[in-house]
DNA sequence: GATAAGTTTGACCAAATGGTCAGAACCACG
DNA sequence: CGTGGTTCTGACCATTTGGTCAAACTTATC
């Protein structure tokens, strides 16, 4: 209920750069490992300039990473119950796996959180992305139960195809360094390997009941 | 060719109780964010005792991730080039899940610096594990020309499989969380679903040139 | 059980880190 | 232009951090 003033110019436009910078240390080092200095001297500011926009260390990271949720869910909202089921979760697949090409650093900053136990995200996973995981998962399964859908557990289902698209983002340097002869291709190249890969696991098989 | 001399009783254990303390924080907070003082703590000697063992921070780091390196490469290097194509990359899918299950905290551990950019750990990737990887998949190229294993790029084919084994170890927090009713059987159940997703793309279609 | 080697620790240090604050500089607007 | 709010900064602070060291304490060996 507080009467919040509207942002300035100037405000807007600093308050975009500290989290830009800050997006792409934190998601690089991690909470702990991230340090204000870091974040102030990519900003292009003083530290105690970022102080004044944000009342702390901990605020930046948590404005980050609810930003992030929504952009995260959004390709999952997206599947439509109404849609050709395995078209549908292929469509899914490549929707993550351009996530992953177009923001590597959101993806390393989830990535840093889970793998720390997630201490400052439980609440949303336990609570938005729990509830739209268990929702989609039943369209999964009554799809299989009619057979549009290749039978399989649709909670792995969704885990193998959250991994196999992050791999790409989270394992980056890995990735490039393996594959240095064809760096400039390979997200082309894991599209068609996914697209294969997940239709052949989800294409029912007339033969069987 | 510097005469070591060998360990006593009372550092063997210490070594090994710092190892163990040190591998537990880093895999949690990376590098940057884990402290001396938690390590000494949870392996229940002194800060200053820690250092007499290791000269530094950096140096319980670099152990890790050397003793690292070879049990992460072993399932690997089991696949036969004489066996049964399929079964063998299905097989090596069951031992990199087996890590996973057995040893999630090196797995986080590597998480950890590879998202970081792999500053320690290069040289390595560089050298051991892409040859490796480079033969690997020169051997399912052949496999697959024989038509004893169906056509894909082989090296997102190993990426797929490091992803969605890794994936149990690395994510395990959001897994918990989601999976909660079968929390214990998670690892079996995704045993049986990696199974049937890698054997599905692996298996060759006869009909199929 | 003396003695030399191995082990442990409290006290300490310099650097780094998150954060504060008074005041200077800047900007919008009448 | 001047004035009131906004933005910025240098100097500063308390705490944490990786690391040192001399001295004390154990342990093994003869």
């Amino acid at each position: 209920m507080s009467t919040s003033r509207p942002q300035t110019r100037i405000q807007k436009k600093n308050k975009a750069a500290i989290l830009e910078a800050a997006l792409s240390v934190f998601s690089r080092h991690g909470f702990r490992g991230a340090t204000l200095d870091q974040i102030a001297n990519e900003a292009g500011l003083s530290k105690p300039n970022l102080l004044y926009y944000f009342p702390s260390k901990v605020s930046m990271h948590q404005t980050l990473l609810s930003n992030l949720l929504h952009r995260w869910l959004d390709p999952l909202i997206a599947i439509d119950p109404e849609g050709e089921p395995v078209e549908e979760v292929l469509a899914y697949v490549l929707r993550k796996l351009e996530m992953a090409r177009l923001f590597p650093r959101e993806s390393r900053l989830f990535a840093n959180e889970i793998v720390q136990g997630a201490p400052n995200f439980m609440d949303q996973i336990e609570g938005e992305l729990k509830v739209l995981v268990d929702e989609k998962a039943a369209l999964f399964t009554s799809w299989m139960e009619t057979g549009s859908l290749a039978k399989s557990d649709p909670y792995h289902l969704i885990f193998s195809i959250w991994a196999t698209t992050q791999h790409y983002a989270d394992y980056d340097a890995q990735v490039r360094i393996i594959l240095r002869p064809q760096e400039d291709t390979h997200f082309a190249d894991a599209a068609i390997y996914l697209e294969t890969l997940f239709r052949r696991m989800l294409t029912p098989v007339p033969g069987l009941k």
